[in-house]
DNA sequence: AATATTTGACCGGG
DNA sequence: CCCGGTCAAATATT
């Protein structure tokens, strides 16, 4: 690593300071748990307004002086088109010690468990839209989109291909983040007071792990961080839109979720040698949408009734945001009953 | 009838 | 031109 010359250490260390305080509200919640639901659901919405804003200040640009595209900030659907993806498996070689993984930017891999062998449920409703033979990967990958793609411009999309060697296993990959609001999940989380907090909820809390080590010297990497212009345009009816807000977030697990910590397998063999530094503040960006996304089962765990949400461990990295070789990857075990 | 899946065509990037 | 991703017509499911 050369040098740190700062220029975004600035911008880092308030992020920094977001997330210390995303932490703290998780430990004032995690004091109040049992008592107050009604001080949980606030402090749960506090973190995920402030988690929110950090990503807003980092999507913002503004990076070294120069902002990037301003106007067009509302829509936070990452660069869905316009970036192929070289995250595929392929190969044969299983996992090899390969650190660094290559995932393109806002995709969410992770390797899913279906005892039944069948469909993997998250919780979130999907419609297929087409499937494909992967080279080098013996079963077929299936695309998946939101189901209300349409009808509420949610621009989530999923891929799910069996492993290879066990067939209980899903590879799946996320992209973009759910817009849409669930009717059961959004019923829940307007009229669902529930008297006593789910336990769960507890423990998942526990497990929510911020880690900011690392986060505290910018990396020097000054490239501007350019959002591709979503592709969502027109699906987006005009005067709904979770610009800043969104009152009501995307927590609509509602199976069985097992979060268990980032593991490091499976290697896309893509030509690693000339890998070209993954912009710092992507890694900033991507952190903080894993810390959304967790805070969103949060949120849906506080609020359910009774959720066989069971949460084993959760460790959450920023560390590495100087490196390149920041690893969202999550492992995720869906439990379908 | 409306909605979901299947499946080959199509398209764009590398 | 190959490959991964998406479209869309045909088909299946409800």
């Amino acid at each position: 690593m050369e040098s740190v010359v700062d220029g975004n250490g600035g911008r880092s260390r308030l992020v920094m300071t977001e997330l210390s305080l995303i932490k703290e509200l998780v430990n004032q919640l995690d004091v109040h748990l049992g008592d107050c639901p009604d001080l949980c659901k606030h402090l749960a919405a506090q973190i995920f307004a402030v988690t929110e804003r950090s990503i807003g200040m980092i999507r913002s640009g503004s990076f070294g002086g120069q902002k990037r595209s301003a106007g067009s900030a509302g829509l936070d659907s990452p660069p869905l088109s316009g970036t192929p993806s070289p995250l595929s498996g392929v190969s044969d070689m299983s996992f090899k010690a390969n650190k660094r993984k290559r995932v393109e930017k806002g995709k969410r891999q992770v390797r899913v468990n279906s005892p039944g062998g069948g469909a993997v449920d998250d919780g979130f409703s999907w419609r297929k839209y087409g499937q494909k033979d992967i080279l080098g990967s013996h079963n077929p990958r299936g695309y998946y989109r939101c189901t209300y793609q349409k009808t509420q411009g949610c621009a989530a999309t999923k891929q799910v291909q069996r492993a290879d060697e066990d067939p209980t296993l899903f590879d799946v990959t996320y992209h973009g983040t759910h817009t849409c609001v669930h009717k059961t999940a959004a019923a829940a989380a307007a009229n669902v007071q529930p008297a006593m907090p789910n336990p769960d909820a507890h423990s998942l809390l526990q497990s929510l792990t911020v880690n900011t080590e690392g986060l505290t010297s910018g990396p020097q990497q000054s490239t501007p961080f350019s959002f591709s212009s979503p592709a969502v345009s027109s699906l987006t009816p005009p005067g709904h839109y979770p610009s800043s807000t969104p009152s009501t977030p995307e927590n609509c697990f509602g199976q069985g979720v097992t979060l268990s910590p980032p593991r490091l397998e499976l290697s896309p063999a893509t030509s690693d040698s000339s890998y070209n530094p993954m912009n710092p503040f992507e890694a900033e960006w991507r952190a903080e949408s894993e810390l959304q996304t967790m805070v969103s089962a949060l949120v849906a765990a506080a609020s359910m009734p009774e959720p066989p949400m069971e949460v084993e461990e959760t460790a959450f990295s920023l560390d590495g945001l100087e490196l390149l070789d920041f690893e969202p990857t999550f492992d995720v075990s869906i439990f379908l009953v």
